[in-house]
DNA sequence: TCTAAGATGGGT
DNA sequence: CCCATCTTAGAA
């Protein structure tokens, strides 16, 4: 059941690509995968957003290198993980090369494996898309907290995986969620969604 | 030290 | 649709 097996983990190449959208774009359809404290969960990822450090007002690195956004101008293939409103831990994807901070937001998975194990840590209430539709909800269930913030994606304790045969999935671009304050660059349609996946989250207005 | 957010979520 | 949220980064 918990055969981890069949997901092939994504090489640095993957993440130190220059195009943050694109890479985005690849991510749905990806496993994403933690082990913590010997509790495996897996969701596949069905919605992410791409944020670039240099051109991007929605982006936390933008004009500014500071304590928090230090990790993103890291190589590729790390962490971000940040606290949100005071509760809420967010997951970012590190992409392109050293000195350059473009991240991915993971924004929301399907459960694949261990739903149990997701449930447990939501809470015994929780069910359906309530349980990973949400940037927040999905690093609650997968046990993503701040103390992953930097974590090298080709570990073992977080990483995502493809399939060998991936499913054709067919993927919608829009804007981004809950970044009003990013003025034109909050019409980017750099939110990226797997078409009529139940476990996308809920469009906020801005 | 202090202040002000802030890539949300849940309830009505 | 409205609003509680509350830790912590970032500035002074």
């Amino acid at each position: 059941m918990n055969d981890l097996t069949t997901y092939e983990k994504l090489p640095q190449s993957f993440y130190e690509r220059e195009d943050v959208v694109q890479i985005a774009q690849d991510l749905i359809g990806k496993y994403l995968v933690t082990n913590i404290e010997g509790i495996i969960t897996v969701g596949k990822i069905v919605e992410t957003e791409a944020y670039c450090g240099r051109n991007d007002k929605a982006c936390h690195a933008f004009l500014k290198r500071t304590k928090r956004t230090e990790i993103m101008y890291a190589r590729g293939g790390h962490a971000y993980v940040y606290l949100c409103y005071g509760i809420h831990h967010l997951l970012n994807v590190v992409t392109n090369k050293e000195g350059l901070a473009d991240a991915v937001l993971i924004r929301a998975v399907e459960p694949v494996i261990n739903v149990d194990g997701m449930r447990d840590r939501r809470g015994v209430e929780i069910t359906g898309k309530r349980l990973t539709a949400g940037p927040g909800m999905l690093s609650q269930a997968m046990g993503i907290t701040t103390r992953l913030n930097g974590m090298d994606l080709l570990g073992d304790i977080l990483w995502i995986g493809q399939q060998n045969s991936q499913a054709q999935v067919d993927i919608v671009s829009d804007v981004r969620i809950g970044i009003a304050y990013a003025e034109e660059d909050a019409l980017l349609p750099w939110r990226f969604y797997e078409k009529d996946n139940r476990f996308v989250s809920k469009v906020k207005k801005n």
